[in-house]
RNA sequence: GCGGAUGUGUCGGAGUGGUCAAACGAGCUACCUUGAGGGGGUAGUGGCUUAGUGCCUGCGCAGGUUCGAACCCUGUCUUCCGCACCA
């Protein structure tokens, strides 16, 4: 007998729909709820394993609260605002293939593409597919609560018109600039997802230094990295085949200045620093070189520097020149070289004295290099000329790595002595731009291509909207909250906390893109990770929002009033009701909603949204919410593998839950999912165990079906029908203590395989004679564990087994008294028996006749007992031989105890010891059980009646076994 | 570099100071089930030894604390993840 999984899941989806047994109401606004969301996915394509994965934690917990007796709101949505959607639209208007091939893989016939180059049909299309996924895989979603994001649904609009409304109010949200990796063909900001190279590149500060020509008003700009090493200045260095411009700049400190620059960086300039750039003249390098300029105020005063030519420098990279420090072995290569090359200091007429007498000054120590780190780390690799350039820059890099991690500023370096070299960095830089001898540039840490294959550059968006995540005041509070949340695992924590104190202001707004338009200034459109924030909020009443007609709201006329009053209690319903035209009601059956849903018991997602999206909800949340309104849980788990592999759609191991249904169907994969892992570890996906999880399946339902209301009746409890009703609680204790941790694997292996294993031997035990109240209450005790995973499954099965409520609706199973002594029974039968394998094993005999089995003498109960309280107090074998010896009982086994307690010692335990007419019954019992797994009669005998030696080794919990 | 995590059998993974380390799942081996090609069952699966209650070795590596450590401490190495303006 197979099942036809395909049919009943139709089946039971169908029912539940007719009798509305997942629609949430509140009628009660006494019953204990429970209110669960997970960030929404993003509508970009069809939902794939990861999603399910990550949402069976959510659907699982919503039916195990549901069956504890909670109200559950476990609401869903559907993220469309942002950018990525609007990018994949354009790649479909330009006919880009591998964007076609995966919309064909998603089943999307050719003659549809072309309506995908709507960003606005993505959103209309993926959520309605996505949704009709969720419902086939049975989850628990009221479909009147679900919405998508982005002006498409104009109250979730109004909402987050609100939110910013407030957020502003209160001051966190500012006004600034900032630099970004930027595409100069498309004029838009280039994300990581957005680049066809240089994934993970960003830009770095590079600082642009001054140096003031002597006699003149020009200012000759150095770019660096580091400005550490400004103590050790030497000289400058200028590009001699370099071209370079004079340039007037306005916008620093609100002066103007007159820069030499490279002529290729002038652009850099216009982007980074004033876009109204002036270009004056070009200069020749010969008025560059050999001359002497004035360096910034380090630690001290300004230095005077002369300018010389070098072969390295690249008149296109940074600003076009640098200033030269000693220690860095490119730079000190290239001084050697120049100092000997007499024809070259005469061509520029450079003052051969100056310049002979120029050398390293240490600022930095390493550890093991000596004075001269250029020198020294120059030696290391060999290099004995300036010549030698990829030598160079490889000794360059591994000397910039010690000194990073290792360097100590010298003393000799007045306040920053002492310092590490980070910190130095940082010091100097603050120091230079407050003295107006430095501007702040950015590179890219590596080459970023943008998409449309545009190389990017950096660019400093001005105009720009911060949430000021780094308010200290707003961090400070939202570690409170925090600290209240409970988090699973709990191991996360440490994470957690350092993500809060590291965000700094986070731009919020984009030019382009879906989404809510900036209240106040609609040139902007809020960002997709800023809009998502406090939409919890929204969903406890999303039911009555996006349903306007039916309740009598008119769209139009929301304002801040309405979600003032709806979520902080503030103004009055009066107003809210003048302006809005919602009746007081209404209004008021909304607030009430709210507070009956309010906070979120349990928000879920994979580890990578910890950093944005959760540090930002609760941000959100303390800007806002009184304390009683902060969210109380947050469950996070790892990414998905598939048989130990990445999931990725180029190794052909990515699934849409679509194709995993079609396959296998719901119940079977979301077991799957289920046992694929917990915490936060990456899980990992078992392809293998859908057909385990299958045929096991079917093997509880053939059981279920051919045993239910079967076997022994009356009243009688044999020892092994106790021994199972204990296991039964057992493993509904730990089923539930697992699910109440989101232990979702372990409640699947307490809950399952466990119960099944225990009925297995159960099974063996009684020769499939089962007591019928015990093999009743065990089956519907598996199934209604197994209804938060295979819910179509167990209402099939409910129902054939003759029940005719929902087993959805049921009570999840209470455990009843654990008797630990019950559980001893079976141990020690275990133990026998396989002893008894292991002596048959060795026996060799041809054929065996009789096993007998020696319960070991009184005597030795008694010793183990008092053995075991003697270990309690002490672990010396002395001590508790002596007070062995006080008893009477024991002198006379002096022999033996001399030999068993340092065993007992050692091991720090004797077992569990029960008593001989314990043992005795056991194996009494048993004795028909064990004739019949051995094929041979088994007789107990008690160690008193009997002298052989094996009887003599019997032990308590270890009988001693004869075979003839 | 900074921050977090991780390291146990053929594999996924249990076990966080105490009786036996490897539960549970998968794989493999043998046998049984004559529903004998993807089903079910039993036994085995670090090494040695043995008519069983034994010994040795073993939880990345090296030390340490303890009567006792996979678990606590110190150091070290491996692998993975994040370091943003992007969902």
């Amino acid at each position: 007998m197979t099942l036809d999984w395909k049919r009943l899941h139709g089946t039971w989806q169908q029912e539940w729909r007719e009798d509305r047994v997942f629609q949430v109401d509140v009628e009660d606004y006494s019953k204990k709820k429970y209110f669960i969301t997970t960030p929404y996915p993003y509508m970009s394509g069809l939902l794939h394993l990861g999603h399910l994965f990550t949402y069976m934690a959510p659907e699982a917990t919503a039916r195990f609260k549901r069956m504890q007796g909670h109200n559950v709101l476990f609401k869903f949505a559907f993220h469309c605002t942002g950018t990525p959607i609007v990018a994949a639209a354009q790649r479909v208007k330009e006919g880009e293939p591998t964007q076609i091939a995966t919309l064909h893989k998603m089943g999307i016939a050719q003659s549809e593409i072309p309506k995908f180059s709507n960003p606005e049909y993505w959103c209309e299309y993926f959520p309605k597919e996505n949704l009709k996924d969720l419902h086939n895989l049975g989850f628990v979603i009221d479909d009147q609560y679900t919405f998508k994001t982005t002006y498409l649904d104009p109250t979730y609009d109004k909402f987050v018109t609100w939110q910013f409304n407030k957020l502003h109010q209160l001051g966190y949200v500012t006004k600034g600039k900032h630099p970004v990796m930027w595409c100069p063909k498309d004029n838009v900001p280039v994300g990581d997802h957005d680049r066809a190279e240089g994934e993970g590149e960003t830009p770095k500060d590079f600082i642009w230094i001054k140096y003031r020509l002597k006699h003149s008003d020009l200012i000759l700009m150095t770019g660096t990295t580091r400005p550490d090493a400004l103590l050790g200045q030497t000289n400058l260095w200028i590009d001699p085949h370099g071209k370079y411009k004079v340039v007037e700049i306005h916008s620093v400190n609100d002066q103007t200045e007159k820069w030499v620059v490279g002529e290729a960086v002038i652009q850099k300039i216009c982007d980074q620093c004033d876009p109204k750039v002036k270009i004056l003249r070009d200069i020749d390098v010969h008025e560059l070189i050999g001359k002497w300029v004035q360096g910034p105020v380090v630690g001290g005063a300004r230095e005077e520097l002369y300018t010389l030519p070098a072969g390295f420098i690249d008149s296109k990279v940074g600003s076009g020149l640098v200033y030269s420090a000693l220690e860095d072995p490119v730079d000190l290569f290239e001084l050697r070289k120049i100092q000997s090359d007499k024809k070259l200091l005469d061509s520029f007429h450079l003052d051969h004295a100056t310049v002979t007498k120029l050398k390293p000054i240490p600022i930095i120590s390493v550890e093991e290099m000596g004075e001269d780190l250029g020198d020294s780390i120059g030696k290391e690799f060999n290099i004995t000329s300036a010549d030698q350039k990829e030598k160079l820059e490889e000794a360059k890099g591994e000397l910039n790595r010690r000194v990073y991690r290792k360097g100590i500023m010298r003393e000799s370096c007045g306040k920053y002595g002492g310092m590490n070299i980070p910190t130095c960095q940082e010091a100097i830089k603050k120091d230079l731009l407050q003295e107006g001898d430095a501007v702040m540039f950015w590179e890219p840490t590596g080459k970023v291509v943008c998409r449309c294959l545009t190389p990017c550059i950096v660019k400093v968006v001005s105009n720009q909207w911060f949430l000021e995540y780094d308010n200290p005041e707003w961090k400070k509070i939202t570690h409170e909250c925090l600290d209240m949340l409970t988090l699973y695992p709990e191991k996360i924590r440490k994470q957690f906390d350092y993500v809060l104190d590291w965000l700094q202001h986070w731009a919020c707004t984009r030019e382009f893109g879906l989404g809510t338009k900036l209240p106040w200034d609609h040139e902007w459109v809020i960002e997709s990770l800023s809009d998502s924030t406090l939409q919890m909020a929204y969903c406890t009443i999303a039911k009555y929002l996006e349903h306007p007609k039916e309740y009598g709201l008119h769209v139009e006329h929301l304002n801040d009033a309405f979600f003032d009053y709806v979520f902080l209690g503030q103004g009055s319903v009066a107003e809210v009701e003048k302006s809005t035209k919602i009746t007081r009601v209404m209004v008021e059956k909304m607030r009430h909603d709210f507070e009956y849903w309010y906070p979120v018991d349990f928000r879920n997602s994979a580890k990578d949204l910890l950093q944005n999206h959760l540090a930002f909800c609760l941000f959100n949340h303390t800007a806002l919410f009184p304390k009683k309104h902060w969210p109380k849980a947050y469950v996070l788990n790892g990414r998905i593998m598939v048989n130990n592999e990445k999931m990725s759609k180029s190794k052909g191991n990515f699934f849409t839950i679509r194709e995993l249904y079609e396959k296998y169907t719901a119940d079977i994969i979301r077991l799957t999912a289920a046992n694929a892992g917990e915490g936060v570890e990456d899980a990992n996906y078992d392809l293998t165990f859908l057909e385990t999880a299958r045929n096991k399946l079917e093997d509880v339902y053939e059981f279920a079906c051919g045993h239910y209301n079967k076997g022994r009746s009356g009243a009688e409890m044999l020892s092994i029908d106790v021994w199972f009703e204990n296991m039964i609680n057992t493993c509904v204790e730990a089923a539930t203590q697992s699910m109440e941790n989101m232990l979702f694997k372990s409640a699947v292996q307490a809950g399952f395989m466990n119960m099944q294993r225990h009925l297995k031997w159960y099974t063996r035990r009684t020769h499939g004679n089962y007591n019928k109240k015990v093999i009743n209450h065990f089956i519907e005790t598996q199934l209604k564990l197994l209804v938060p995973f295979t819910p179509h499954f167990c209402e099939e099965t409910w129902h054939t087994i003759g029940k005719k409520t929902y087993i959805s609706n049921e009570s999840w199973p209470v455990a009843g008294h654990i008797d630990s002594r019950a559980m001893l029974t079976e141990e020690l039968l275990e133990q026998t028996m396989s002893d008894i394998s292991e002596v048959l094993k060795l026996a060799k005999t041809e054929k065996v006749e009789t096993v007998t089995l020696f319960v070991a003498d009184t005597w030795k109960y008694d010793a183990f007992k008092k053995i075991g309280e003697e270990l309690e107090r002490t672990r010396e074998f002395k001590e508790i031989m002596g007070s062995m010896m006080k008893e009477e009982e024991f002198k006379k086994y002096s022999g033996e105890l001399t030999k068993l307690i340092p065993k007992f010692v050692k091991v720090g335990s004797v077992g569990t010891a029960t008593s001989q007419p314990f043992e005795l019954k056991v194996l009494y019992d048993a004795v028909t059980f064990l004739e019949r797994e051995f094929s041979c009669s088994i007789v107990v005998v008690r160690g008193e009646d009997n002298t052989h030696a094996k009887a003599r080794g019997a032990m308590p919990g270890k009988v001693g076994i004869l075979v003839e």
